[in-house]
DNA sequence: CCAATAAATGAATGACGTTCATTTATCTCA
DNA sequence: TGAGATAAATGAACGTCATTCATTTATTGG
């Protein structure tokens, strides 16, 4: 038969389908009508939408930009990596559950990527046994960071209970007098700079 | 009628069941069943299953432990609550994304806590305005490390792959003569160290 | 003691992911 | 050319969920 499908198809169909219907709107009944088949169409190319998330996972993640890490100084690089990182999947925040558990054997991209960045610390001269931890800690960082992107500007607004919370309120407030006003870049920008300060001092060389 | 139920009892037999079955056997016919009661009764005393992850998010934010902030150096109070914050939540990972984006006006013991964090940050020397950005970096940190917590021992294996990826695979071979040894302790150790050094930096006295 | 009210029931609904027997179109090879 | 074999699409059906709602049941306050 004519060969309406296949895996690219459906994970480009799928990622249109998140950007206008966010993830609430990915269902296998939207993505086969959006691909003009029936749902059961698609099982014939996947084996479930827990793998229609995997290869969404995989094109997101062949977009990160690790280029720095052949190019860049070390700090320049991870802070390249890690705003190109957090960036795209604040977008994708439903998929950050999928990723942490998600073996690398599966997911060439991010192998790749994981390549690139490790030859990256060890030019920068870190040493050997440093390096995967120091990758495991960044990532965790940026994932939370992605969640944290979304927070709405209100998320600390301690309304009716401000009374019992001066301190926490005042330093709220101390951000600006605009109430709503969510430090989610400034406090990526912070850490960031912590975490790069303080993994680089491991480096030998 | 006799109330049978109440939010307590209902948040309470939450998470027994979460604990018994994870958040996959969390469902409100098996909450009912659990409270001896009809899927439906549920309704009189919570608006909807996220109520519940609320109601359960709350819970647990009450056992995370800040007591340090008031009696230890900021550096030892900063990594007493992070442990004790990762390893509660490291077990309800499905619950970050509601936090991520709950208001904490609704959230008392969630407030209660950054009021007492705030508190700490402001002796150990703070200026304000940095405060609330570094609780921000420190938590998005906590939360990524609660999801790496899970990951499978074997995540980093590379295999067929191998070839390709000689560096990455090398330095993941370097944690052990075991393969998979996924260095999520460790690498939450080296970070938050990172983020202490960093983020302490920022005191002015 | 009656009326108002809070709470529990059970049946029904509408999504959703997934399965499966069946049909349809294309390819291979004698 | 024609006959399997095969890959792919279909539509009906299932089971699981969360949620709604009309109704019933028990309790409480005047």
């Amino acid at each position: 038969m004519a060969a309406v499908l296949d895996q690219d198809g459906i994970t480009a169909a799928a990622l249109e389908l998140i950007s206008k219907k966010g993830y609430d709107g990915l269902t296998m009944a939207a993505l086969a009508r959006s691909l003009g088949v029936a749902p059961s169409a698609l099982y014939n190319h996947v084996s479930s939408k827990d793998e229609v998330l995997k290869l969404v996972e995989e094109d997101l993640m062949s977009k990160v930009d690790f280029g720095g890490f052949s190019t860049l100084p070390w700090e320049e690089a991870v802070r390249q990596w890690a705003y190109s990182y957090r960036g795209i999947f604040a977008r994708h925040t439903p998929l950050i559950s999928v990723i942490a558990v998600l073996p690398v054997t599966d997911a060439p991209q991010t192998l790749a990527m994981y390549e690139a960045v490790t030859e990256g610390f060890l030019r920068a001269g870190f040493p050997e046994k440093q390096i995967i931890p120091s990758i495991v800690a960044l990532e965790a960082y940026i994932f939370g960071a992605a969640f944290d992107a979304n927070a709405p500007a209100d998320i600390f607004d301690s309304g009716r209970l401000a009374d019992s919370t001066p301190h926490f309120t005042s330093a709220v407030r101390s951000l600006g007098p605009e109430r709503n006003n969510y430090p989610s870049d400034l406090a990526f920008s912070m850490g960031l700079d912590a975490l790069i300060t303080g993994l680089g001092a491991l480096r030998v060389s």
